[in-house]
DNA sequence: CACCCCATTGATATCGTTGTCAAAGAACAT
DNA sequence: ATGTTCTTTGACAACGATATCAATGGGGTG
């Protein structure tokens, strides 16, 4: 029925074990001999037998995505780019929802990697951002890749984004249009993505010779109801900024809605910013200026780099910082 | 290291056969060896090797997810519902994306099937509504559970919604509201749900003796660019309606985008509704009228009935219909 | 020419489970 | 007491791959 790999070694004239060897890229099999195993291995079909190997080899071929995430996109994205990777290596996506507030957690990943015989983890943030959780795994020699924005531990494998540029490009960008009186939403104090977006805006601010007002910076957590509820307290002040940058599309629609209720007109009354590009971004009007980052080439070098270690190819895939690109719409107004 | 069924055996005193037996809840077990070997089982924290069961039994104890659905809220819902109902049954769960209108879809399905040697497929819309693909897979002899509205063919595996119902209950919400000029958007032609939908709101409007205007009624597809489509058109003409119908939310969004481009205020110039309660509902201001279908639960169901269709559980869970929600919020206005 | 080394290849054991089939014993009918 | 049937149990093969280790043969060296 099915092509089993006894088919082949018997098609191609040689023994099993050279048809592992050819299939498994190892060394020492003559190209000769590779060859015809390859052209039997095309011409039957043949497909390795995933719970043979995993039988033998105690390999599991599975990866799973560690994520504390309440952002459906985000976590949408990066899963569609893992499964993309994986889809052609034959590895396969288990997605396991944590609670990085758990005391638990360590010790639960650790059960959860070997009680699955997952082979390897991707870490997304919050969790990319515990050092400590990292070094359990470490300790543990349990295999991951991060996704975060600028990582700077060059050791372990990751992908990361170049946050702090892009806020300070686009805090730039606001204030280019003419903006001096510009509020900021700070993201879950548990990401790193929030200080590195914070730091971008604060410096972009500093070095245009601007002051910055603590009036108009408030403490988000990266949930719409955190920028609106931060929204009702600036517009609750006597004067009240011309521009907010918020560290997420969802709090800046959450601003909007403040704003909106207010009476406040976007942009003319208040110009915004955001940054994720998610759908939300264009699905408001005004559509909202934000930053776009290829969160799915992100996740989907996450899992390759990974996967490229357990299979020790030439490491042509290592760790990498990407760019984020930033997206003008109507929400910034020139003053 | 692992504890393995031989370990057991010896622990329990029996034959591994006994053991495999006991974890595979076979029959003709004496009561009390079943007992000795689940202590033992529970004793050394046995769990079986999922490899060594797959490639013996043949079973892949994966299930797949097709989708081809560009509402990644929905796709995460219903991810996050079969993930949980996976996890206690040691089913892992894989998602393969599919294009609909591609022709090769049949054949490249049954390939993915039997390439990858999934147990069973859980299929959404609008897969779910093309008869002659169901009919394909029945006829390959693969498994699969549906979840779609309306599901009229009691015999396959199904979980659905009461669209109708709820589209008729939210129009009639709508009329008590005071509106008799409500109009409608219908959502993409391929999804049975559109319909149930709009037959919903049709009866409600003939119902209460209210005469439908098809200068109000659009096609749209589901996504807020057609939503967004559809309200220039209809702002367009010299009388508007009062209320309008988007069969989803993210049509509704891009109705209250083209609207407040227009100048309308909503609520106070223009009522609106939507369906199905995604985020952009309540992210957008004023919220969005709408009705809440609980996904999460739906999908965990739909795998619940596939998995123990496998087990040959006591069918205790059958085929079922879920009741949607309806959330009145302030996108709706009395007249 | 004899020797050794290294690249290449294969025979066979093995991973941890379930399937097959038969044996043992209990229960019941004759 | 004997035969028949049914329940319960176990010995061993088998699933389809990889790991181990030994065999083979060509090329280089003294």
């Amino acid at each position: 029925m099915t092509v089993t790999i006894k088919d082949v070694s018997t098609d191609a004239a040689v023994s099993i074990k050279t048809v592992s060897r050819v299939i498994n890229n190892e060394a020492n099999v003559a190209e000769a001999t590779k060859e015809k195993v390859l052209a039997s291995v095309k011409k039957l079909g043949f497909k390795p037998n995933k719970s043979a190997q995993s039988l033998r080899s105690k390999k599991s071929y599975m990866l799973a995505l560690l994520y504390d995430n309440p952002n459906k996109s985000y976590l949408a994205d990066v899963q569609s780019g893992i499964f993309n990777a994986c889809k052609s290596t034959g590895y396969n996506l288990v997605i396991q929802e944590c609670d990085y507030k758990s005391s638990e957690l360590k010790k639960d990943i650790v059960k959860f990697v070997e009680d699955f015989r997952i082979d390897g983890l991707i870490v997304t943030p919050p969790l990319s951002d515990m050092e400590d959780f990292l070094q359990n795994l470490d300790s543990h020699e349990i295999e991951y890749s991060v996704i975060a924005p600028s990582t700077m531990n060059s050791e372990s494998l990751h992908v990361s984004s170049n946050d702090y540029e892009a806020a300070y490009s686009i805090t730039s960008e606001i204030i280019k249009h003419g903006h001096k009186d510009i509020g900021f939403i700070k993201g879950h104090p548990k990401h790193s993505a929030s200080h590195f977006r914070f730091n971008g805006f604060i410096d972009a601010i500093k070095n245009n010779g601007i002051e910055s007002n603590d009036q108009w910076i408030k403490q988000g957590n990266f949930s719409f109801k955190s920028g609106f509820d931060a929204g009702v307290e600036i517009f609750h002040s006597e004067k009240i900024p011309t521009a907010i940058f918020a560290s997420n599309d969802s709090m800046a629609a959450g601003i909007m809605k403040s704003a909106q209720m207010k009476g406040l007109q976007v942009p003319h009354d208040l110009s915004l910013a955001g940054f994720d590009d998610s759908p939300i971004a264009h699905q408001i009007w005004p559509a909202l200026t934000t930053v776009k980052q290829p969160v799915e080439k992100m996740a989907a070098h996450a899992a390759k780099i990974l996967i490229a270690k357990f299979d020790g190819l030439a490491e042509q895939t290592k760790s990498k910082e990407f760019k984020s690109e930033l997206i003008i719409r109507e929400s910034l107004k020139t003053l």
